[in-house]
DNA sequence: TTATAATATGCAATCGATTGCGCATAAAAT
DNA sequence: ATTTTATGCGCAATCGATTGCATATTATAA
């Protein structure tokens, strides 16, 4: 059954005709006639002909691949990202190949280098949680290969990227919470390493200062986010004198710690304490109450990045200036913030 | 800043040699001197030079690329398998390329056919709930190219499979459940055209019977098995004249729908009705009671298909013969069923 | 009718790495 | 001292598609 793969020259052949011409003719050159075009067209056809793409691409030096280097890829936010990057580079016959870095900063430098070698069009990456040297995404940008960076980025890497509005986000979470009446709101915060982190305090702090409520820094609490790190701070919270009758979580996993503590004590919410997370995690939604919670726009935010790489491409690389790209980020109020 | 790439033949001219020793050299071919590999060596590092993978790719006729094809990239178990078939992909220099068919038959057909153009050396994939034709698959192995089916698979194709035991974890689901002291176990089940929930109801009914329990027809649902669907099917058990004690649902999504109906009604999770779903989404370990489900080992699922491509390929895909493997998934007993 | 342009196709090199075959030179065996 | 064998490397073709530069033929213009 396993027939030998038709090329070019097996349909040049049966037609007395050159590879030049075959090849020109099924790429529509004006040069070619009709009458040829059609004949090529009806062998390809019945000699079942597909393409090479490794000859082309070794041939003009395009693989027509999009590398893709996520953190992981079981994540909903990375997997969400994908899919938009997906949609919008198959419009433009381009494939993507995937990489997890494992949030792994040795694994990262690896995979670029795997994704060099591949000879991938340009890669689109969101950088390990570990990496503060970035001379093997600089090694990218200065080979001239389109480099995006999504989510979290890097200034002095000078390329575009394509992030969320963290300060905005922030803001308007906990200017909602002050509409909701409450007074004393707690904030859980990440590595201040991390600019998105650092960012979303910002939108806490600023939002109280502008709506006439003091910082007290007895009242955030830092982590790493994760579930038990909820658990824990929230627990840390309810032993101050006095409780806060807010906590807006930097993470979901972070809030929904917080849920758990504030359900196994009694306390309730909205009414006690209300909570806000950020990253609208699928669970958010099943949560008892639903987590109100900050949508990060992730396919979008995949969509923007695979234009940019087609811009880019577009451009030629020579004209094109990096361009930074925000989403602004939407709130979504679900119960465990509504008090009215 | 662009520097032109370094090929092999580069490096040949700064040692006055031949690219095919280079070549050699790079291989560490046992016909080259010591000598002449550290010299080899020392230029590459010197010159940066990197593979051209796209190259050798033509020549041997290998791409050391898989294609992977997922309904959708962005759902937990899919995501997750991917991971798994990263993980060991990697580790025989292979590169992933992931394509979704978004669980619809065309799209499916016109990835199948891109694979094969970027000349993947292998496909792994999870067909479309659409297809009912597998042309395009049977093309695929016909060709010679190995192709591997995960979770969902067909018999006709006969390729190599990796599913999980569905009917055991239905069959433990239900006996742990028996085991609590439940006696009136209904089930949601879902399309009867797929396997896997066949699977399910099947295992449903014979542990009923092994365990003396009869056969309650009305106590079975059918449906779409998503949030909504559970909270009818829940709603319509609830109207039944002798309630059932406990819910199998065949998914996760179902079983969270029954949650928020018998919450919303102060019905006892687990004492008054036990609940337990199919899948551990991340979700279930958030809920409140958290959910009692069936792992489907997806990670493991991903390592083993990957582990049978690379055995395929290095049988030379003559003396292969298609094996399936079911993995034993795994009861993950959580609050929301356990009485005792 | 001859020069000029337009049309249709062929030639041959190229992209980089790989590999079978062959040819030296050196080392070992007879 | 001669024959074998081993060692180290080069030659040239190959993988399939692409493309700049001819060339041949036909059509149009002068």
């Amino acid at each position: 059954m396993r027939r030998e793969r038709a090329t070019i020259h097996d349909i040049a052949k049966k037609l007395n005709i050159t590879a030049s011409t075959v090849s020109r003719a099924l790429k529509n050159h004006p040069r070619i006639s009709e009458e040829t075009k059609k004949a090529v067209l009806k062998v390809a056809e019945k000699l079942n002909y597909q393409p090479n793409h490794i000859a082309a691409a070794l041939r003009n030096g395009k693989s027509k691949i999009i590398g893709i280097i996520v953190p992981t890829a079981d994540r909903s936010f990375f997997s969400s990202v994908v899919r938009g990057i997906e949609e919008i580079a198959n419009t433009a016959q381009y494939n993507v190949m995937i990489c997890q870095s494992y949030d792994n900063y040795e694994k990262e430098v690896a995979t670029v280098e795997a994704l060099l070698n591949a000879r991938v069009d340009g890669i689109i990456a969101s950088y390990a949680k570990g990496t503060e040297d970035f001379e093997h995404f600089l090694k990218v940008k200065n080979k001239g290969i389109p480099l995006i960076m999504f989510d979290r980025s890097n200034e002095e890497l000078e390329v575009s990227s394509v992030i969320i509005d963290d300060y905005q986000g922030a803001y308007n979470a906990v200017k909602h919470l002050i509409n909701q009446g409450c007074k004393r709101i707690a904030h859980f915060t990440g590595i201040k390493k991390i600019s998105i982190y650092r960012e979303r305090f910002r939108g806490y702090r600023e939002a109280l200062q502008d709506h006439g409520i003091a910082y007290d820094e007895s009242l955030v609490v830092g982590s790493n986010l994760q579930l038990d790190d909820g658990r824990e701070s929230m627990i840390k919270l309810l032993s101050l004198p006095e409780r806060p009758d807010a906590v807006f979580s930097a993470s979901d996993y972070g809030a929904m710690g917080a849920m758990q503590v504030l359900k196994e004590r009694n306390i309730r919410i909205p009414q006690d304490i209300a909570l806000v997370g950020f990253g609208n995690e699928p669970f958010t939604w099943f949560s008892e109450p639903q987590l109100t919670t900050i949508d990060q726009r992730s396919k979008q935010m995949g969509n923007a990045t695979a234009e940019i790489f087609l811009e880019q491409i577009g451009a030629g690389n020579k004209t094109f200036v990096p361009k930074k790209t925000v989403l602004k980020p939407e709130l979504i109020i679900r119960k465990s913030s509504q008090r009215k």
